[in-house]
DNA sequence: CGGTTAGTTGAGAAAGCTCAACAGATGTGG
DNA sequence: CCACATCTGTTGAGCTTTCTCAACTAACCG
């Protein structure tokens, strides 16, 4: 799905900040890994960033990333407690973030689709703090994080750029906590679909028609409801002629009134 | 109350990578801002640290924290869409982060006390996401942010120290968000009792007594539950005999037990 | 084609919220 | 310094939302 579409990012960026990795090679590389350094074929491409980089600073973040690397639907990208080494951005497919509580319940921190970044949590520990699971066939950009550092202390821009992409992802994560602490089921399936629409036409999808990668329990996960009351929730959105689910195929009809729920 | 204990950071802490700063003259400078650059008044101790900066190091954190400024009780330090230049560290007093939606509803996503960084959802848009405001009077540390970019540039140390703290306020929502989408009113409660217990302990002071800075309300906008069953969780620990609650004077009687709700 | 998984819907239970009353603490002006 | 007003915290009762358990259907898979 997301390989034949195209990019287009004219329009404005919601989570500001997201590398977009395009696809130009149809001809995927094989897990785990297989350096492309120096090559064209995994051309990182900056875009949609508030602050432009330069030819060369795009050309030198794209000589960081090494490699791309396959992960087949449910597989694991990394696990908590993995040694950090690289940073990952989505190039093809989608992910869900998962940290679990000893006591075996977990809470799915975030789904990440083509242009997202992976593995911020990591730099805290020097070790990953959530399992990147892949929601179906995917492959990610590879970023070894010190090279990263290391042209960062070049580059004031680039330098920049990091620290704007891992503050977006705490401005992220503090929306979440508002969403998961304020507000009603109905009103946070309403968000998620909201969200993940404007995230979907900021990378040229349509935000009005889209694939959920997700079952209705990861969003429950990722919404702080159970599956039951997720299922409900789209039922009432039919109902009210707001979004028309269909399984995994969502159209929303009605995003105003979606919005004011 | 902080003013007077003495930091002892042999034990654990908790979340890493938090800046200690001491006071060590109890003439305070006057709000809102006075330079006190070159001066040793504010001597910003980076302590706790995973990675141990050289004195040098250190000696040059110092120089980049040019003031230090006072917050009165229940005003702010910055509020949201204020232009971000300044990453803060409280030096003593307290502080709540709030994000607020336009309808009026308010989440509190952090509780800061000495040591804590305040500001770094700032970086992301250059301006300011939450609302920073002060629980008592307080004093914090300044640290400019563009000045604190360019030491990094040096020190690949200081870089590390920089990217470490950001990803550990990434790693910490994470938990927050946990906390709300999985856990019980008790078990929040319960929780956020022992990370302040946690913390307080990493600086020095008792874990088993503290004093609340926090009213009921406050507590609850954090936890995503009402005052109303804030005030019944304490009830419930008192009568279980875990928690010794006196209004704001807090004791933890029996820590293990409080763990395992 | 049978077995498994994902999604929907219903009914009853439980957790937490709302509204209300009240107590204690704090602050303020006379 | 007192009287009054205000704010904060506690507790109760009834209600709402969401969860749990269960049944059932549709889709998917080997």
């Amino acid at each position: 799905m997301y390989a034949e579409a195209a990019y287009d990012c004219s329009l404005p960026e919601p989570s500001p900040m997201r590398w977009i990795a395009e696809a130009p090679n149809p001809e995927v590389l094989e897990s785990p890994r297989r350096a492309i350094s120096g090559s064209p074929t995994c051309s990182l491409r900056a875009v949609c960033m508030p602050l432009d980089l330069t030819a060369t600073e795009v050309e030198e973040l794209d000589n960081v990333v090494l490699a791309i690397r396959n992960v087949r639907c449910g597989k694991t990208l990394f696990r908590a407690r993995d040694a950090f080494q690289s940073l990952y951005a989505v190039r093809t497919g989608s992910f869900k973030t998962v940290v679990m509580h000893r006591d075996g319940y977990e809470q799915v921190t975030g789904f990440q689709i083509p242009g997202d970044p992976l593995g911020l949590d990591g730099v805290c520990a020097g070790m990953h703090n959530c399992d990147a699971i892949a929601l179906e066939d995917s492959t990610v950009c590879i970023i070894p994080f010190g090279q990263l550092e290391s042209l960062c202390c070049k580059s004031h821009r680039m330098q920049r750029y990091l620290h704007q992409l891992m503050s977006s992802e705490i401005v992220r994560e503090s929306s979440l906590m508002m969403l998961l602490g304020t507000m009603t089921a109905e009103q946070r399936l309403a968000t998620f679909l909201l969200d993940l629409a404007a995230r979907f036409r900021a990378r040229g999808y349509s935000g009005a028609q889209f694939n959920l990668k997700m079952s209705r329990e990861e969003i429950g996960c990722f919404l702080g409801m159970t599956l039951e009351t997720v299922s409900r929730m789209f039922s009432r959105f039919r109902q009210e002629g707001m979004v028309e689910p269909n399984g995994k195929e969502i159209r929303i009809v009605d995003a105003e009134r979606l919005a004011r729920v």
